[in-house]
DNA sequence: CCGCGAAAGTTGAAGCAACAACTTGATTCA
DNA sequence: TGAATCAAGTTGTTGCTTCAACTTTCGCGG
């Protein structure tokens, strides 16, 4: 199955830190957002997708490809938001299988209410901790790590929009 | 709340990234366990934490803390896993409210089967997609993140057993 | 030695995610 | 044009996680 099975001491030590990232930091990130505004994380992702989408609406497929998310997964919780008035959805006319999700003016008005302290959780947790070298870093390590999971994947148009331009 | 609110490029290209492999990876890991040994990555954590350990015994409170996780949430798998014969609950005698949980010889043999493959996978996904400096660098990264979310943390014991020794 | 608070676990309910099944609408191709 | 196929979404179920409440046990001060 594998030539060279286990880990080395410098890969399982950066292993086992990276595994207990990927299980403590989304429950950090939920529970200020739940906290503080009422919503998931997921929730604020799908919201900030639309809110800097033209027009704020976006097809339920883009924006699922744009989240990381599956289309089930996106369909329930858009289900949800537009439950609390956040977001609708508008069948496109011209195409009848299509559905356009958009943010509504509330929702506009809820992410303006919890965006800063969002960001303001990120920066504690991960932007402030990092020295400007660890952040081109971690770029180009989730970089690495989303080729491998998701080679010519359908997701990278939802990070490469926020490429550097070179010499940036 | 923060005097400098919003992330600046190299901020933005890397936390968008790094939220998408947040997102993501845990789900291929999960899958991968789940196809081929039927189990979630974090039963696969938990029966790892004990079977690296000496008797293969360990009280909940310490497991809990090993694997970054709750008590609650702990007990409720520790549950599902002695049901299934991979683990048994042996009520401390000299401490009547400790519960060790204790990894039997299928769970045993159940980590055994289902070790290379899962190995195989984090190679794949992640520690064979990083040049041994980016290795360095995503221990250091993670550490940095731990110490923001987890001060002085509990959980530190769980993952500095894998320190690499100076000069190693 | 008794009462009180904290520690260690467990349990039940509620919410979210994963998976599979299904519906409906577009496309293709004969 | 008409059947087949595929794409886009939705829905229901099942399982895991979270949260709050609760039980039991230990330690400590009066």
């Amino acid at each position: 199955m594998n030539d060279t099975p286990w880990l080395d001491r410098h890969q399982m030590a950066a292993w086992v830190r990276f595994v207990a990232v990927l299980e403590l930091l989304p429950g950090v990130l939920d529970s200020q957002l739940r906290r503080d505004s009422g919503m998931t994380h997921f929730e604020y992702f799908v919201m900030a997708v639309l809110s800097e989408t033209p027009g704020g609406t976006l097809r339920m497929a883009e924006l699922a490809a744009a989240t990381n998310s599956t289309l089930s997964r996106l369909s329930h919780v858009v289900q949800r938001l537009e439950g609390r008035g956040f977001v609708e959805r508008v069948p496109c006319p011209e195409n009848g299988r299509v559905t356009n999700a958009r943010l509504t003016a509330d929702g506009r008005a809820k992410m303006r209410a919890a965006a800063p302290g969002h960001v303001a959780s990120v920066r504690r947790h991960v932007v402030d901790v990092l020295t400007p070298e660890q952040t081109e870093q971690l770029a180009a390590i989730s970089e690495a790590i989303l080729q491998s999971i998701d080679p010519s994947g359908p997701m990278a148009a939802g990070y490469r929009r926020y490429d550097v331009p070179p010499g940036g």
